[in-house]
RNA sequence: UCCCCAAUAGCUCAGUCGGUAGAGCAGGUGGCUGUUAACCACCUUGUCCCUGGUUCGAGUCCGGGUUGGGGAGCCA
């Protein structure tokens, strides 16, 4: 095969004069007698690049009727256009037709609702908004590892199947090789010592607690991996497969915590501004006119933090009527949280020290005998986009807390060995990396970002 | 799981008071043109989500269901 060129790549070509092969898919033709423009994209940018073909051409006939998605490589010379909308044109002098498009083409060049393209998430990554949605994906993805490489964070690849069912109160999607219409039964209950692993297992809901054993050993980690929660949530924010970003910090407390997630998450917010200019401006103009501003206040700004019983005030006070109550002790609503960073700070802000009975087994008791060192970050428009602790490391403190909750410390043995021998002050928070690109392409449902997304009753491609 | 809304051509949608279905795009034919999701003319395309009911008559009103969307809870 012909070596090609990247459409991005031909596009920043510092003059026209040389000749390229490109190869890619057919956007748009606009055909005449004397002439035919095709918008060919590959991919590589949001721009589609203007291939000028002729009835030079000796198969002209055939490319000229080549409809919207039809797959062509195309040899020529680049030229200067000498029409507005784009710099340079390709001049085509051979056109190969690898994979013809009819008329049955479900993507038409004309906007499509989102909830169409989902039933065709196949071809979907081929429109425009999806075409960016994945570059930023893919961008923030490799930003995410480079922002913790440069800061001596070890990644760590937490597993997939787990069997310990006490990570966190997500439902675990069930992982067996038992014959399930008719399974081993003891005593009416279905014996998993004939499974697979012997025992009960599950998709992992959290790598947080192998992340921290390992936090024991590395000081500074992170996982960044698939998660999943088999809960029946019909939320534009919820799938029950995705990614998650977890780093865990020894030697470290909930300030520090707090430290590193404001840096880590304007980091990102300052890497799509740099790297993702075409596409973060295509999301501006055509998703969430603000979003590019809102980025950019975000990078350049301090984060806010009040404590959680603040937070209880200044909601009591607000001049609003919520459908949910406030009361100390109660957990913050959806509707409290886009007030507080929405209205109150205006920003991002972290809630701190939340009552301990409203929060996970794990999180630090704090000397007032009532809250944790518990974390949330909230940012306007999304809401809680960051949920963190310090870790409670006193083995006593730990194992009363989760008698108290009802977990059998025995079955986290190996969890509570690390605050037997060597334990430390440590910390680390989970940021949902589809909630991430949300907020930093204005795209408003989880399912437009994840590329086949996993939603109750929902798992075709 | 709960609340609300919606479902009409391949796609995006309109459809008045209950009177028998329409536009744009796509597709076809022709024209025109260095075009810009080109343009102009003509043409083709329907299980009006399913089901039961009210009515002389239902896309339209009512009941049940299915699917999708929005919101809530759970959370990331």
């Amino acid at each position: 095969m012909k070596e090609k060129t990247r459409v991005r790549e031909v596009l920043a070509a510092p003059a026209a004069g040389a000749r390229y092969v490109v190869k890619g898919w057919v956007r748009t033709v606009r055909v005449g007698k004397e002439v035919a423009f095709i918008a060919l994209n590959d991919g590589s940018c949001l721009a589609s690049l203007q291939v000028v073909a002729t009835p030079a051409l000796a198969n002209y006939e055939e490319v000229s009727r080549s409809g919207t998605g039809a797959a062509l490589e195309v040899s020529g010379t680049l030229a200067a256009s000498p029409a507005a909308g784009q710099r340079y044109e390709l001049q085509a002098e051979e056109i190969t037709i690898t994979g013809a498009a009819d008329e049955a083409y479900p993507l038409q060049k004309k906007r499509h609702s989102f909830e169409y393209l989902r039933t065709i998430a196949h071809l979907r990554p081929r429109s425009n908004t999806f075409g960016a949605v994945f570059r930023v994906r893919s961008s923030l993805a490799q930003a995410i590892h480079r922002f913790f490489a440069e800061r001596g964070f070890l990644y760590v690849h937490t597993p997939i199947i787990t069997a310990s069912d006490c990570e966190g109160a997500g439902e675990l999607f069930r992982v067996t090789t038992l014959d399930l219409a008719h399974p081993p039964l003891v005593a009416g209950e279905v014996d998993y010592a004939g499974d697979f692993f012997g025992q009960a297992t599950g998709l992992t809901v959290s790598g947080q607690l192998e992340g921290e054993l390992f936090a024991m050993a590395f000081s500074d980690i992170y996982t960044f991996g698939p998660t999943f929660r088999a809960e029946n949530s019909n939320t534009s924010r919820h799938a029950a497969e995705f990614w998650m970003i977890e780093p865990e910090i020894a030697f470290a407390d909930l300030a520090a915590d707090a430290a590193l997630a404001e840096e880590f998450f304007r980091y990102l917010c300052r890497h799509v501004l740099d790297h993702c200019g075409e596409d973060l401006a295509f999301f501006n103009e055509h998703i969430d006119r603000g979003l590019i501003e809102r980025i950019g206040n975000v990078a350049d700004s301090a984060f806010a933090m009040m404590e959680y019983s603040e937070a209880v005030e200044r909601l009591k006070r607000a001049p609003v009527a919520f459908e949910f109550p406030v009361e100390w002790g109660l957990d913050l609503q959806a509707e409290h949280e886009r007030y507080l960073t929405e209205q109150v700070v205006g920003g991002p802000v972290f809630i701190v020290n939340y009552p301990k009975e409203i929060k996970a087994f794990y999180m630090r008791q704090n000397d007032d005998g009532r809250t944790v060192a518990a974390m949330d970050l909230l940012v306007p428009k999304v809401g809680e986009i960051i949920g963190g602790s310090q870790r409670e490391e006193r083995l006593d403190l730990l194992t009363t807390r989760m008698e108290e909750v009802g977990i059998a410390p025995a079955d986290l043995w190996w969890y509570l060995d690390t605050r037997r021998w060597g334990s430390c002050p440590h910390a680390g928070f989970g940021l949902g990396f589809e909630r991430l690109i949300m907020y930093l392409t204005g795209m408003e449902n989880i399912r437009d970002v994840i590329p086949f997304p996993r939603t109750p009753r929902h798992a075709e491609f």
